[in-house]
DNA sequence: GCGATTCGTCAACTCAGTTGACAAATATAT
DNA sequence: ATATATTTGTCAACTGAGTTGACGAATCGC
C-alpha cells in the first residue's frame, strides 16, 4: 500500500530527468537535421493527420495556437510541409508533409524505434502493456487536474 | 511483438505532455509558495541528503553545477536553506533545510502524495511496481544513450 | 444586424537548463 | 617541490519550450 504509493511517487518524480535524457539522446541521434522537439511534434502530428488545420493540431498536441503557428511557419520555411487554403474557412489553411518532411519524420521515427526495440528486449509484452496503460492514465489524470480551474 | 513496441513508443511519446500536465497541476496545487521546479528539486534533494554539498546535489539530480548553484542562491535568499563551511574544503559549503524549508517541502510532498494516492486506487500494486520498474529502466537507458559521446 | 467566439499574426515574456569563461583550491604526477 | 590537471564557486550570455497579451479579420449564434 504505502510502498506502492512511494513507488508511484518515485516513478512520477523520474519523469523530468527521463525527458531530459530522452531529449539529449534524441539530439545525439543520427539524422534529425536540426529538427527541434516542437517541429518534430508537428511533423508527427501531420503524419498521423494529413491535411490537419492549425487548431486541430493544437487540440491534438495540447499546445497553444500561437506556439503551433510559430512552428508551422518554421517547418514551412524549411520546406518540410506545405499548405493549401482551407475550403471551409477563409484565411485558414490545411497542412501536409512534403516528401522531404515525410522522409525526415520517417527517419527520426526509425531511429527512435530501433533504440526502443533494443530496450524492450528486457521486458515482457505484459510489462510494456502495463507501462503503457499507466502512463496514459497518468497523462489523462494530470490533464484533468490541471484543467479544473 | 510489433504491438508491444508501438505501445512503448506511444508511452515514451507521452512523456512530454505528461510532464507538462504534472507541472501545470502542481502549480495549481495548494501550497507551493512560488517554489519553482528547480527549487523544488533542490529542497527534496536536501531533504533526502541533509548537509549535501553542491557537487553532490549535481550528481544526485543530474544537473549542471552552475544551475544548481543558481538555485541554491535563490532558496538561500528565500530563507529555505542555510549553509555552513565545508570542513573538507575551503571556499565550499554544506547545505541544510531551515525549518521553513522543511515545512514547505513537506507540504508540497503531502499535496502531491494525496493526488497520487487518489490516482493509484485504480491500479494494482503489481501494475504500479511494473510501471516503476520500466520507468526507472528507461531513465537509465536514455541516460546511458545520451552519455556515449 | 450584433455580440461572442475563432483564427492568424506579431511581440514580449517566463522558466528550465546549458555553455563559456575565469579565478581560487585541490589533487596528481614527476 | 614544482608543474599540471581537475574540481569548485561565481558571473554572464544564451537556447529552447511554452505561455500570455493584444489586435484585426472571419465566423457563428441569435
Amino acid at each position: 500500500m504505502g510502498h506502492s504509493l512511494d513507488q508511484l511517487y518515485q516513478a512520477v518524480q523520474a519523469t523530468r530527468p527521463l525527458l531530459r535524457n530522452i531529449t539529449a539522446a534524441v539530439e545525439r541521434g543520427s539524422n534529425r537535421e536540426g529538427v527541434t522537439v516542437g517541429q518534430r511534434a508537428i511533423l508527427e502530428g501531420l503524419s498521423l493527420f494529413p491535411g490537419a488545420t492549425a487548431p486541430q493540431l493544437c487540440t491534438e498536441l495540447q499546445l497553444k495556437r500561437q506556439y503551433v503557428a510559430r512552428i508551422l511557419q518554421e517547418v514551412m520555411k524549411a520546406g518540410l510541409i506545405d499548405s493549401r487554403a482551407n475550403p471551409k474557412r477563409a484565411r485558414s489553411y490545411c497542412y501536409r508533409l512534403t516528401p522531404t518532411g515525410q522522409d525526415i519524420i520517417t527517419a527520426i521515427r526509425a531511429d527512435e524505434m530501433s533504440k526502443l526495440a533494443s530496450f524492450s528486449k528486457d521486458f515482457s509484452p505484459e510489462e510494456l502493456a502495463t507501462y503503457h496503460k499507466v502512463q496514459l492514465a497518468l497523462t489523462r489524470f494530470f490533464a484533468d487536474l490541471a484543467e479544473e480551474v
